[in-house]
RNA sequence: UCCUCAGUAGCUCAGUUGGUUAGAGCGGCGGACUGUUAAUCCGUAGGUCGUAGGUUCAAGUCCUACCUGAGGAGCCA
């Protein structure tokens, strides 16, 4: 008989017929006559009850059913007689397949603390959170390229170990060959690169970006998705060293252009999330609700599908930089003198506070800020007319802040190389990202879109290490 | 990196102004129980109180340093 995986049985098992599952016991209970065993096997939230027989199986083969094992079942589907569950499984046969001493195994039957099972990240997938946070992720991995498949975009791998020190987004990790204890150096005393594996310095890419607007002045549309790595020293919920980004490139494309497609990219995440993930975001509403019971009902946050919806049913609200000072300089709270960085007017930069307080309190939606003053953002970004601000754009979101940065790409090779000379970017290393400025430019713009801050939005889990399955944060390397 | 808080049994936590043999619930183990829902009931084992110093007649409790974790800030996605 082949196994049939316990959320198939769950959606269309036939009560009478006979099935064969496989799975981990979560706990097993019951009296002298009969146990209950709940088995989950990672395809759904649910567990499938399986009822068996104490005399039929006999104690011995009952005992080593333990939280943690893994067994075999087989048996008959049938409508429950107990309260909880549509069916359960009325046990012919029951098989052992792996063994779990109650007394080593860290997971019990009760609720763990988050910092717990992180600390046991090898095993939480076998928890409920863990594995609907999994699934959904999942989910959201398969909606990413759905929705730009459906546009005509084409996905690109952009490297992993660059050469490039110059994109600016962040401290990097380097990547060598080299002995650290014989570190070959030069007749000045530095590093000597030549001898290093690839004959110069390369570190862990931070951004695709730059190789992606290569891809997209030939392909027009294009997409990238992978892992990328800073060196900061953030101990934050919502940093990671290692994390997946999904930074689309488009040619063609103004700010306005950029903005459409990262709102409607957003809206349709968060929309394949509520039409295909509805066992696992009912479960993480409820954890969330759990979670916040003992905060002050002000305090805690909007009912998580409910907080989704709302998020796919409203017009993200759009302002400048100049706007959005103008509004927080207005403001209460900075009248009140509650914000920790007072705002006096133009060129400050924004702090959380002030994000914060415009998508939480004053507008309460999504909110995209653009056209920042050009010496607060990256030196590629498109210069205004005013010759101050750049067309940046960073989509904020409530409780996780930034969830996309983005902007139109300055084009215009002079104006490019002008704002390279004024930031002290090496532009002789990145002679291959200004020949696109040479060779037939066009208007590009493009975004970066963190995915595990998505996943925090999605899941309403409140810490980033939650929402990855190995998280990699400074001291934290483990599994 | 900075600020704040925390580290007591396998897990979650209590431990009163420093004062006898450090407690509870859950989990484990043993037993009871005709269908349970983190089952219930009875019994039982289990702790160098994060590490290293110091103050004191006496330190889980006070002080210092360090380690680890959490929350916030910065950096950003």
């Amino acid at each position: 008989m082949r196994r049939t995986k316990i959320s198939d049985i769950l959606k269309d098992g036939v009560a009478g017929n006979d099935y064969l599952v496989k799975g981990w016991v979560r706990t097993r209970r019951g009296s002298k006559q009969v146990n209950f065993i709940a088995l989950n096997d990672g395809s759904v939230i649910h567990n499938l009850q399986i009822v068996a027989d104490v005399e039929k199986f006999g104690e011995a083969i009952l005992r080593r059913v333990t939280t943690g094992a893994s067994i075999a079942v087989w048996g008959k589907l049938s409508a429950s007689q107990g309260a909880g569950q549509a069916v359960e499984m009325v046990a012919d046969k029951l098989e052992v397949i792996g063994d779990c001493d109650a007394n080593d195994f860290p997971l019990q039957p009760k609720k763990h603390s988050l910092e717990f099972l992180r600390e046991n990240a090898h095993l939480r997938f076998r928890t409920n959170t863990f594995s609907a946070v999994a699934r959904v992720r999942h989910a959201m991995i398969f909606a990413v390229h759905n929705f730009f498949t459906s546009k005509g975009f084409v996905n690109i791998h952009t490297p992993i170990i660059t050469a490039s020190d110059a994109e600016g987004a962040g401290e990097m990790f380097q990547v060598t060959t080299l002995d650290l204890d014989k570190i070959p150096k030069t007749a000045e005393g530095k590093v000597d690169f030549s001898q290093d594996f690839f004959g110069r310095a390369t570190n862990l890419t931070v951004s695709g970006q730059l190789e992606g607007e290569l891809a997209a002045m030939g392909l027009a549309d294009i997409y990238t998705f992978g892992p990328t790595f800073r060196a900061e020293n953030s101990n934050t919920t919502r940093h990671l060293a290692e994390f997946w980004m999904i930074e689309p490139e488009m040619a063609f494309y103004d700010l306005d252009d950029n903005m459409d497609l990262a709102e409607e990219f957003l809206k349709y995440l968060i929309n394949y999330a509520i039409n295909n993930c509805k066992d696992d975001l009912a479960f993480l509403s409820n954890r969330l609700a759990e979670e916040e019971k003992n905060k002050k009902a002000d305090e805690r946050s909007m009912e998580l599908i409910e907080k989704l919806r709302f998020v796919v049913d409203n017009d993200f609200v759009r302002l400048t930089y100049t706007e959005a000072i103008e509004v927080l300089k207005d403001s209460k709270p900075n009248k009140k003198g509650q914000f920790k960085y007072p705002i006096e007017g133009y060129g400050a930069d924004l702090q959380s506070e002030h994000e914060r307080y415009l998508v939480e309190k004053h507008y309460k939606k999504p909110v995209i800020l653009t056209d920042y003053p050009k010496e607060i953002k990256a030196f590629y970004m498109k210069l205004n007319e005013d010759n101050k601000t750049v067309r940046a754009m960073d989509v904020l979101f409530p409780q996780i802040g930034e969830i996309i940065g983005g902007s139109q790409r300055e084009e215009n090779y002079d104006k490019l190389m002008a704002r390279m000379n004024e930031m002290s970017i090496p532009s002789d290393e990145m002679w291959w990202y200004l020949d696109t400025r040479r060779f037939g430019a066009v208007p590009h713009s493009g975004f970066g879109l963190g995915f595990e801050r998505l996943m925090l939005f999605v899941t309403g889990m409140g810490n980033i290490r939650d929402v990855i399955p190995f998280p990699r944060t400074p001291k934290n390397a483990e599994f």
